[in-house]
DNA sequence: TTGTTTTATTTCGGCGTCCAAAAAAATGTT
DNA sequence: AACATTTTTTTGGACGCCGAAATAAAACAA
């Protein structure tokens, strides 16, 4: 509400409204475009037209849905936003090693690899570079130009700044704020953005269920550390930085279990798997988090111990579901969601862990906002985050390239692209 | 995002960029307003026409403000919101007490009282007529027609749901649930709303310095009670019912002793005014908390006993800064506001609670969490409350009458007014 | 006084967008 | 082959913005 609005602006927003119809509805002909907008069939005809004269969008070719089946009358041509418009890649940064997939515009993944890359020893200096080299071997083994790609998108555990494009934190790091988003954009000329990595598994969910997810929820994340991703609103909240929902570092009680942050009873202290192991262990107040990872059947293990009525295994997830369920509690305190989504392979022992969340958000918070929230846990796949990375990068584009098309201040950007 | 945009939607937008300019900037020439809002003279022209044609805004007559000395050239005329073209009500409710205050459209106030009203054991069904009838009567002693009347907004401490137009629970009342808005809305044929009083704090702060509050910030009112008002990208955050930044009763500690909310270890059950003087007697665990209001006088001998070096009473804001340092640290965690704002009566102890807050706030949050955010202690003046909820009222004014203009869907409302 | 300069505001013509209505296109039905 | 039906495009009008030119209202200068 701060933009002042002139046709241009008219013009861009409906754009939008057409792009974002495309993305959430498959391919859709004109007349539908216009039921899903608001928009009269003239102006979704003038609308479409730009856009496929952009490379936007184009008509598809083979009816593959005849979900209307056999009608009378001028037979619909779909539209559906156009893959080869320009592509995007999406960079998940782990502990030790980085996953890089290339997608066109509309989501389709073409191809994507993992690679072993140093990080928690990583200089501050080189690990940009380092990044940006491993994309653009990847484009080289794709046969896809860096001019072809629109937008790259980094995941990464813990705070990023996306202001400046930097690592602020992250328990896969020794060091503190290292330049990535800066560094890549630099190297290889390509707009590149960083942020946490539950927000960008909240703005897959976006993606994926608008409807279901868009209007004020949070996701969590729990496995090796606890993550959340805010939807405020409909949009992914950032905050001014980029540094927002710390769910994993929110304080739990004072004075707990040391955490990987270095502070004291962060809720990650208590649910994030080395934590969950390190209460089993039985001495969690004397024991120092751990850095690395914790292969799978470790944790497995101790699931299944805590199944067969182990009590310290029990009571390291009891521990956690507690510490969860608190920090839920005092979220919703503050921001009165209406979907809770629990994610990520911490849920494996949701049935573990499920009691005592329970019970602590019923002791941790009054009836009358606890009444309208829907807690849901979501089958786990370990791509929600280069998914939702995808999705977040193809939203940008729509807004900051796309929307504007031929004839906008984007001109030569698109150009570039096409 | 979701509407479509067409001339309609510009001319919406661009009033309401002309309406927020006056509304912050007091009287401005055309010229000025084209700087402000980025349009250009003519459109400018055009806008004012409209707008004074409503007579929503109006020439002033006296060039009370010669910021610009003298200068040569064609003199400006000044422009401003007519007072005249509509009034609004803003309605703060109390235990067993609600104050009214009638206001112009500038935000003039024209005439205010205090008045005992039952509330604690009011009954739900007969609460909002006499609510009603209180405002209606204010109308009348101040000689205004309801029909002049655009806009009553309601305040009141707890939970408020502002779909519903309820109070959901609140502790100045024993019953919960009780129909306030739609009651009144009834009764007197005036748009209603209602609204937690930290969320209209944090309007009136937006009101006033826009430039300084506009950012992502919260508000905390520290008195009677603990309540917040969250400021997200430059709007008050209200949730999806309007139930939203209960910071009051958020959980600190589990456990914790007993809140007026009926749970344990709130914020508020540290902090707010019955609690401290209840740590400060020495059993906080076993006393129940006080629902009657605590004279100020006994508050002020309590700050002077801390100050005089008792060392209960300085427990007692100890536990209190702490309670607050850690729920904010947590808020931060979530939020990362750049600034939080600290307001109300229990600030003129701020010597008292402000060093176990502050560490507090160090030993729950990670430094690069706790780096980007600054702590400001405002001067207490109780019409906060007021003046926030008519200034909330003018801008949904602006919003949803003001920007349409005679021409729009609203026609009948704006006539019904003028 | 009268013309000149300066600044604010209005008027005018053009542009871009939207929309409703009419026309055209493309197919099924009889 | 004519008609019916549905989608899409075309046409003409409206509205809002803008730049440029015109006008208004003052101070200044001769």
């Amino acid at each position: 509400m701060r933009e002042k609005a002139d046709s241009d602006l008219v013009r861009r927003q409906n754009r939008r409204l057409v792009l974002d119809a495309l993305r959430q509805n498959g391919p859709l002909a004109r007349i539908e475009l216009g039921r899903h907008t608001g928009l009269s069939p003239a102006s979704i005809t003038s609308i479409s037209a730009q856009l496929i004269g952009d490379g936007i969008v184009h008509e598809v070719e083979e009816q593959l849905h005849p979900v209307v089946p056999i009608r009378r009358g001028r037979p619909l041509t779909q539209l559906d936003i156009n893959p080869k418009a320009a592509h995007v890649v999406a960079v998940k940064i782990s502990i030790d090693g980085i996953e890089i997939a290339l997608a066109d515009s509309r989501g389709g993944i073409i191809s994507r690899s993992i690679s072993r890359l140093a990080t928690y020893d990583a200089e501050a200096a080189s690990f940009g570079k380092a990044v940006a080299a491993e994309i653009a071997k990847q484009l080289k083994a794709s046969h896809v130009a860096a001019r072809q790609v629109a937008r790259i998108g980094v995941a990464v555990q813990g705070v990023a700044d996306s202001q400046a494009g930097t690592i602020v934190w992250s328990p896969a790091f020794r060091r503190r704020n290292i330049p990535v988003a800066t560094v890549v954009q630099d190297e290889l000329g390509i707009a590149c953005s960083i942020a946490n990595d539950a927000n960008m598994i909240a703005e897959g969910l976006i993606g994926t269920n608008r409807d279901r997810y868009s209007g004020t929820a949070a996701v969590v994340f729990i496995g090796y550390g606890v993550g959340m991703g805010l939807i405020l609103n409909g949009q992914v909240y950032h905050g001014p930085t980029g540094a927002a929902a710390e769910f994993g570092h929110m304080n739990h009680l004072p004075g707990g279990p040391l955490c990987r942050c270095g502070r004291r009873g962060c809720v990650e202290a208590y649910a994030a798997d080395y934590s969950i192991l390190r209460w089993a262990s039985g001495n969690a107040d004397s024991l120092p988090p751990s850095f690395t990872g914790i292969p799978e059947e470790e944790m497995r293990s101790l699931e299944a111990a805590a199944r067969d009525g182990d009590p310290q295994a029990m009571g390291a997830y009891a521990k956690a579901g507690e510490a969860l369920g608190y920090g839920l509690a005092r979220m919703i305190a503050l921001l009165s969601p209406t979907r809770i989504v629990l994610a990520g392979p911490g849920t494996r022992a949701i049935d573990l862990i499920e009691p005592s969340l329970r019970q602590a958000i019923d002791d941790g918070l009054v009836d009358e906002l606890r009444r309208n929230v829907e807690i849901e846990v979501v089958p786990i796949h370990t791509d929600m985050i280069i998914q939702g990375t995808i999705e977040g990068a193809l939203h940008q584009l729509d807004r900051e390239v796309f929307a504007y098309g031929s004839l906008g201040k984007r001109q030569v950007a698109l150009k570039d692209i096409a």
